[in-house]
DNA sequence: GCATATTTGTCCGTATGTATA
DNA sequence: CTATACATACGGACAAATATG
């Protein structure tokens, strides 16, 4: 056996014993799951105790976890109270799309891959997703379509650390959706919106589809809002 | 006393009792501080036990204060073998900046506070703090100066969330900086580059402004991957 | 190449202070 | 007001992995 292969073997064995991270981290992403899944609502708090045995990790691991959501917002620390899954505000929504629509237009408009077609494909391809979950009445298939369409709008910016950010940015949205109860009727009329987009794009008409995307994402925050106030 | 009083003054005192967050919170905050003011230079190892017996905290904060600089990247983790101040690389750098040029260009383009004059105060601010800085001979201070001019013009898109993303984009350069020993004259040029996108953002010429800043900001770019790369 | 020492990853028990019933 | 429950923080323990002689 040549020395490569032994230190490949090698490696491969410690990539096995080591399959996936570390505890805290599988224990954030289970919790990650849960909430952005609906399973926790917002709100909800989340003892110490029952977490670790749910998950049969201690408390520190536990903690470490907590730290990291926390960190993304996805829950909220109150001072010796306990940590609770966070519960966004119409002010945060507001926060929230000052900053989209800065940066998805953006992306658009100006990033690195909004001209060439690999770009326009991922746009497409979420496009075509939400639309075979919709013609199954899949719903939530419908929401996750719309957040790939976002994801891969960012990601025409062609920055791993913007897509990084816009990740835990739609990870709060999904919590804003369960508190309004969004279901259904919420998402479809985005799905042709979502459509329009990715035309404008592969047509190379870029400022359009920027213009278009900003409206859209105007019209989506003003509903959102309306639906937390009313 | 009146209830009220009574009230405020408990809070008052319970205020007191906790003064900043956590222990991990300050841990973090302390830890950070060296690595951003450069006394913890990019790929130095910090060892746990060590940092437990110089901050007189315990093992488990300490790693709770490590996890969180590591997600901020200020800090990165290796498996088993220990927690090292980050080394960012042209990799890094340009995926910084690519996300730079879009949101900071993005912000004076179409920042709701753009247009206001108390947005202006805040660049024009900034910009004097860096003329006082370099009239004294201070090159952190020009350093300090030109990081508040940034945050500022992220400030004009109005979201805290951006904000707080910048600051972390913001420390991760300053990573860099100290990496390819940046100091005196590196910062001196963009002095004057500060003030000419204040002048235009003062005279809602904002198109002009982005212009003018995204060609500063690619310039900045080229001459911190031919400082690495050098 | 091997044995040893060091350090990390993880867990447990416990003490203290805070909030709530 | 007391009592209970719980978060915060600490210290010790052990196995696994790495680094060192």
């Amino acid at each position: 056996m040549t020395d490569a292969a032994a230190d490949a073997l090698a490696a491969l064995a410690r990539a096995r014993i080591v399959p996936t991270a570390t505890t805290a981290e599988r224990t954030a992403d289970a919790v990650r799951e849960q909430v952005v899944e609906g399973r926790l609502a917002p709100g909800v708090r989340l003892p110490e105790q029952a977490f670790c045995d749910a998950l049969s990790v201690s408390r520190n691991t536990l903690r470490e976890a907590f730290s990291q959501l926390i960190a993304e917002r996805i829950l909220a620390r109150a001072q010796h109270r306990g940590v609770f899954v966070a519960t966004p505000g119409v002010a945060d929504v507001r926060d929230v799309y000052r900053a989209r629509r800065l940066v998805e237009p953006g992306a658009v408009r100006h990033g690195v891959h909004a001209a060439d077609p690999l770009g326009g494909k991922a746009l497409r391809a979420a496009v075509e997703e939400g639309r075979a979950a919709a013609a199954s009445g899949d719903w939530t298939g419908v929401a996750d379509a719309n957040q790939h369409f976002h994801r891969a709008v960012v990601g025409l910016a062609g920055s791993t650390r913007l897509d990084a950010w816009m990740a835990l940015l739609l990870a709060e949205m999904r919590l804003i959706f369960h508190r309004i109860g969004a279901v259904e009727d919420f998402h479809a009329p985005y799905l042709e919106r979502n459509a329009a987009v990715a035309d404008l794009v592969e047509q190379g008409r870029l400022e359009d589809a920027a213009a278009e995307l900003d409206a859209y994402l105007a019209d989506a925050e003003a509903r959102i809002v309306a639906a937390l106030e009313g």
